[in-house]
DNA sequence: CAGTGGTCTAGACCACCAA
DNA sequence: TGGTGGTCTAGACCACTGC
C-alpha cells in the first residue's frame, strides 16, 4: 500500500519522500497545536487513530513514538497516551538544571518583585520575534532554595499572548512551575528552549537581591523558550549563585 | 514465539520482564564492549543478526534503534550500521558546546602545556573510581579559537588505561578531538559525559594563560566522561572565557 | 543489480490498569 | 473483564548505495 494522506511537499534539497508515519505525526501535531486535546488529557487510542487515518496501528505507533520522544506526549501502559503537561511533579523542574553541590535539594519558593507591562526593547523584539515597541510583560523574581536566594530572573513575555498576567496571579501560583501557569491560564504550552550560558560579575542590584558581594561571579543563563511551530514565547535571563549549587548537563 | 535468549534477571523493584529486543540490545552492546567490531567498522546486517540470534528482523531493528539513539551506532541507509567514532568531523565537537556570540566559529587549535604522570588525589580518585595514590596522567592545555585562548583545561586520566600517553603524542594529534586519540591509541571509547557548570573568578595562573585580568568571571565546566558500563575514564575541568563566546544548551 | 536499511501491514499475544 | 499500550513475527515493498 502506498496511501498518501497529503502529497509530499516538493521542496529544494529537503527530502523528496515523506513517510506515512511522518504525515500521521504532523496530523497529530496539528491536533495538539489546535488544542483538540488539552494538556493532561488522553488522545485517542492507537487503534482509533489508525482507523481515523486509515493506516495500520504500527504506523500510528511510530508517529506517537516520536512525539513521545520529544516530550509532547506521555505514554502510560494500560491507560492511554496523554498530552504532556508542566503540571506534574516529574515535569516540574524539567527546565531548571540547578542542583545543590551536596545533599538533597531544599524546599523551593519564588518571590516576585515586579510584573509590569511595557514596550519591547530592540533586543527583546529580536528574541521574541516581535517589532520593537510591541507590548511585553516584564517579570523580575528571585528563586529560593532552602530559604536562600539562588536565582535572579528577568522574564520577558509577548504582551499579546499574556494579556491578564499580574503579580497577584503569579503570587497565587507560588511554588509551582511558571510554565504550568502559562499552560492553564494562557493556553500556551512550552515545548523546547535554547539556553546560552556565560559567567558574569554581579552588578550592585543583583548582588543585593542575591545576598552576595558586588562583583561575585554568577552564572548567566539566557533562555528563549518555544511553543509549537518554533514560535518563541518567552525570553528570560537568569543569574545563578553557584557557590553551593551547580548547573547540570548530560552529554551523549 | 516466546523465545528467551537469557532468563530475565529477577531483581527487586526492577522490571520483572525483559523484552526480547532489550536482550538483543544487551548482546550487541556486549559485542561493542568486547571490541568485536571496532569504531568506524560496520556491524553485521540486520538480517544477519536476526539469523544469529534466532529472532525476527524487526526485533533486531528495535534493539539497534535504541543503540543508534544513544549514539553508539550510526545507521547509513543502503550501506549498513556502523560503530560510532569520534574521528568523523560531525562527531568532532559533539562534547564541546562552546559557540561564538557572533559570526562563524574560527579555526580551532590546542596547545598542551603539560602532560605528566602522577598519583591520584583524593578528589581525582573519587571522580575516576580509583584509589587515592593510583597512577594518573595529568594534562594541562589551552584551546584556541581564531588564535585566541578561550579554554584552559586540566584533564586527569587513569594511568592504567592510558599507559603510553605523552605530550608528543598529544602534539601529533593537534587539531583533532582528543576523544579520537583515546579511541585509536588506547581502545577506550567515550560514550557519555556528565557536566557541572559554575561561575568562578580567574586565579592569577588562569588569567595569565587565558589573557584576561585576574578575577575575571570564567565559566567553570567540570566533566566526567564514561565508557561502556558507566565506567569513568576521564575527569576534566575547563575554564571558559565567555566574553565573546557562550556555552549552548538545548532543553526538551 | 544485489544488498542494506527504511517503511508499512496484519495479526497474534503479553503486560498493565481501571472498573 | 475489557481496553490500552507493548512486544514479536513474517512478509512485502521502497529508497539508497556501491559495484
Amino acid at each position: 500500500m502506498t496511501a498518501t494522506i497529503q502529497a509530499p511537499t516538493v521542496s529544494p534539497v529537503a527530502p523528496t519522500f515523506l513517510p506515512l508515519y511522518r504525515q500521521i505525526k504532523a496530523l497529530v501535531l496539528r491536533g495538539l497545536e489546535a488544542g483538540e486535546w488539552k494538556p493532561g488529557e488522553a488522545i485517542p487510542s492507537e487503534s482509533e487513530l489508525a482507523a481515523r487515518y486509515r493506516v495500520s496501528q504500527g504506523t500510528v505507533r511510530k508517529a506517537i513514538d516520536e512525539l513521545a520522544a520529544e516530550n509532547l506526549l506521555v505514554r502510560r501502559q494500560g491507560r492511554g497516551t496523554f498530552v504532556a503537561t508542566h503540571g506534574e511533579p516529574r515535569q516540574q523542574f524539567r527546565f531548571l538544571r540547578l542542583a545543590p553541590d551536596h545533599g538533597e535539594p531544599g524546599p523551593y519558593a519564588s518571590r516576585t518583585f515586579e510584573c509590569r507591562r511595557g514596550r519591547a526593547s530592540a533586543e527583546a523584539a529580536r528574541m521574541l520575534e516581535l517589532k520593537p515597541g510591541d507590548a511585553v510583560v516584564a517579570i523580575r523574581r528571585v528563586l529560593l532554595f532552602g530559604g536562600e536566594p539562588i536565582v535572579l530572573e528577568d522574564i520577558t513575555l509577548p504582551g499579546a499572548v499574556f494579556k491578564g498576567l499580574t503579580a497577584e496571579r503569579l503570587a497565587e501560583h507560588e511554588g509551582a512551575s511558571i510554565y504550568h501557569l502559562y499552560e492553564t491560564d494562557f493556553g500556551t504550552r512550552m515545548i523546547r528552549a535554547d539556553e546560552k550560558l556565560k559567567a558574569a560579575a554581579a552588578d550592585p542590584t543583583a548582588a543585593r537581591l542575591l545576598g552576595v558581594a558586588a562583583g561575585t561571579p554568577l552564572l548567566s543563563v539566557e533562555r528563549v523558550a518555544f511553543t509549537y511551530g518554533d514560535r518563541p514565547v518567552e525570553w528570560r535571563r537568569g543569574l545563578y549563585r553557584t557557590d553551593r549549587h551547580h548547573y547540570t548537563n548530560a552529554l551523549y
